[in-house]
RNA sequence: GCCUUUGUAGCUCAGGGGUAGAGCACUUCCUUGGUAAGGAAGAGGUCCCGGGUUCAAUUCCCGGCAAAGGCUCCA
């Protein structure tokens, strides 16, 4: 008997029956051999020696296929549970899963405590157990007789976990002195692994449970070669660099105070500055698109959210309400901007005439977050959105909701995002006790969101139970310098609340009706939009954006005045310029604006003090030439227009 | 909130039971220099806060506060 095996390239080749992917590797070439991690066989991603089950497709996975990568993390998950078994007997093992970069194993150490001092311990194990050439051992197993051997071991969540599967379809794999219950793949030996470092430790909750017992979670990666984990600790370094936190420092954007308190940001003037820039380009694209700008407090009545629904929701995990002192009223920080503007709608009768309404508010609002959370800009617990909540008819939530769209798209462009994901965000399948509202109104806002998405050619995934607890949302989402994801701009539609506040206009035909509201906010919060910003430019703002866009630096301050003539001439021409006046060489300058990332350093010396010109030099390009201080202002004019998009 | 780590000059960090250290930044002086660091001198600290141990604590112990990584990846 032969099997037929259909490869990649659609090459069909033909092998004896029991042969494994191991021996078309092989028969392929050696080199192929040696670097095959796994196998994806009729598209399920299996042991490499596994027999083939017959006639199949088969591709062979190496590091080079991100199921290959994870083969050998997942392996080496198991390699550093051996190497903790043997440093540290009696400990209990959760689940050790391969993850985007590199693999964790959550670790019930009893009653030792580990730090990361130990790391050089585990490490040390590690490749001592992998130097031995271990293979991977896969033995299916009866469901007592898996119960049975994790008993006696002693380890209640590996037995928690055998309960969860079905008899017949339980795997144990061995490797060395180490069985682990595993669904499997593994890689065929440990020769494959050469580099290995423990990164980090954490607490994680059993099950990710906060009332279930805290693990502790080593976080560690492995590479096929030392090179390559020296590279991705490089890279890890390279992204500490651009941390938003270190660069927000360096620039002088914002601080933090003990004593104002945690996750509450003080914008420095250079700062605030930028972030009056970025309001500034978010409301003249908004009046253009027809917005009007409105303002509120920053507290509200208690009642005012008993009415929205957020007290129910999130009451107990706010910032509770304050009291006046001699009524004992209670008024809550204001979470959102909402409902205020719903009691805006409200103030008096609408026409259909009048929609969409389209009211805008910076609006600062207050949100708890355990102080855990906090993480720089990018959560806190004070922040400003670029908020508007549209009123309209229901046969133009469709349109608007793509207006919007285009807003989101010409924000991202402006400030130079080219890759960004965009995710439905819709109800859980299963428990929808989370949400508010009617189901009949939850599928008609699903339905206008998935249909303006596509309408507007947008490439998108689906997430189940991201939705708002009142409506669906189209999320967009940015990478952050560590490759964490962020959320950014978010656009929802929300048939709850106008019915909550029983929002009403009169429609041609003199009835009642009820308006759609959509929120949207294209940044979302100024202050994680500023975070991402910075990481995503490692702080070289578009120049429409930047704090100083120029600095001129005379040669010596013999040329001081003629320096400040330019700078004063700049300034007319509105581009944010200023003079290092500092007695130092232009060499030394150059540096610190070079550092500064300051765009444009505008030199100033005997010859263009006698022509009345500057000599221009870009950051990171070089000398531009000399040039009228009139010609460079129309270059920086140029530039900003193009990135403004015509705004 | 919980787990691990950290907190020393404006910044980055070294140190260590008994006068507190470096580099950069800052101030003053010298230098007036043409596209990525000129030279010299000086000033600068509640060693996060509170308690304990000790003859003596910035250092060791306990408790707070703040920051970092994680607690979402499901054999």
């Amino acid at each position: 008997m032969s099997i037929h095996v259909t490869l990649p390239d659609g090459s069909v080749r033909t092998y004896d029956q029991g042969a494994s992917a191991m021996d078309v590797a092989k028969s392929i070439s050696e080199g192929l051999a040696r670097n095959v991690l796994s196998a994806k066989v009729n598209g399920e991603v299996r042991d490499a020696n596994r027999p083939l089950p017959g006639d199949c497709t088969l591709q062979l996975l190496t590091w080079n296929d991100p199921e290959g990568k994870a083969t050998l993390w997942h392996s080496s998950a198991h390699v550093m549970a051996e190497a903790l078994e043997a440093l540290y007997p009696g400990i209990k093992f959760g689940i050790g899963p391969p993850i985007e970069n590199g693999f964790y194993y959550d670790v019930d150490f009893g009653e030792r405590s580990i730090g990361d001092g130990d790391f050089a311990a585990i490490e040390a194990k590690f490749k001592e157990q992998v130097s031995k050439k271990l293979t991977f051992d896969r033995k299916e197993v009866s469901k007592a007789d898996a119960i049975t051997y994790f008993t006696e071991k002693g380890d209640e969540y590996k037995l928690e976990l055998i309960e969860g599967l079905l008899d017949g379809q339980i795997t144990f794999y061995t490797q060395g002195n180490f069985t682990d219950l595993c669904r499997g793949p593994h890689i065929p030996d440990t020769s494959g692994i050469k580099a290995m470092k423990v990164l980090s430790l954490a607490g994680a909750y059993w099950r990710g449970d906060e009332k279930r017992k805290q693990l502790t979670r080593l976080y560690a990666i492995t590479f096929p070669k030392q090179k390559e984990l020296e590279e991705y600790l490089a890279l890890l370094e390279e992204a500490k660099k651009r941390d938003h936190r270190k660069l927000g420092k360096e620039l002088d954007l914002f601080t933090f105070s003990e004593r104002v308190g945690a996750g509450l940001p003080l914008w420095l003037p250079k700062g605030a500055a930028l972030r009056e820039r970025l309001i500034n380009f978010m409301k003249t694209a908004q009046e253009k698109a027809g917005y009007v700008q409105v303002a509120t407090p920053h507290i509200g009545s208690k009642a005012l959210y008993e009415t929205s629904g957020h007290w129910e929701k999130y009451g107990k995990d706010s910032f509770q309400p304050i009291s006046t002192p001699q009524e004992g009223e209670q008024f809550m920080l204001k979470p959102m901007n909402c409902p205020h503007h719903c009691e805006i709608f409200a103030s008096r009768p609408r026409s259909y005439k009048d929609l969409p309404l389209r009211l805008a508010e910076f609006g600062t609002v207050y949100r708890y977050e355990q102080s855990g959370e906090l993480h720089g800009l990018a959560r806190v617990r004070g922040f400003t959105q670029d908020d508007a909540h549209l009123f309209c008819r229901p046969d133009q939530v469709k349109e608007e909701f793509m207006k919007v769209i285009d807003l989101v798209l010409l924000v991202l462009r402006a400030l130079n995002f080219e890759t960004f994901e965009v995710q439905v965000s819709l109800r859980d399948k299963e428990d929808r006790s989370k949400y508010i509202g009617t189901e009949e109104n939850w599928e008609k806002a699903e339905q206008a969101i998935i249909e303006a998405a596509a309408a507007s050619g947008l490439k998108t995934t689906v997430e189940y139970g991201e939705a708002a607890f009142y409506g669906p949302k189209l999320d967009f989402m940015i990478k952050d310098a560590l490759g964490r994801r962020w959320q950014l701009g978010t656009i929802q539609v929300d048939y709850n609340l106008p019915e909550r506040f029983e929002l009403e206009y009169v429609g041609s035909d003199n009835g009642r009706h009820r308006p759609v509201m959509i929120h949207r906010a294209p940044f979302g919060s100024l202050e994680r939009f500023i975070a991402v910003i910075i990481e995503h430019t490692a702080g070289r703002f578009p120049l429409w954006l930047t704090p100083e866009q120029a600095i001129v630096l005379p040669i010596s301050d013999k040329y001081i005045d003629a320096a400040r003539q330019v700078a004063g001439d700049l300034k007319d021409s509105d581009i944010r310029a200023s003079v290092d006046e500092r007695n130092e060489k232009i060499g030394r300058k150059i540096r610190d604006a070079e550092l500064a990332k300051t765009p444009f350093m505008l030199v100033v010396g005997e010859k263009e003090a006698a022509e009345g010109s500057v000599s221009v030099r870009e950051q990171g390009q070089g000398d531009l030439g000399t040039m009228s201080p009139k010609a460079f202002a129309d270059l920086v004019g140029d530039r900003i227009a193009k990135q403004l998009g015509g705004l």
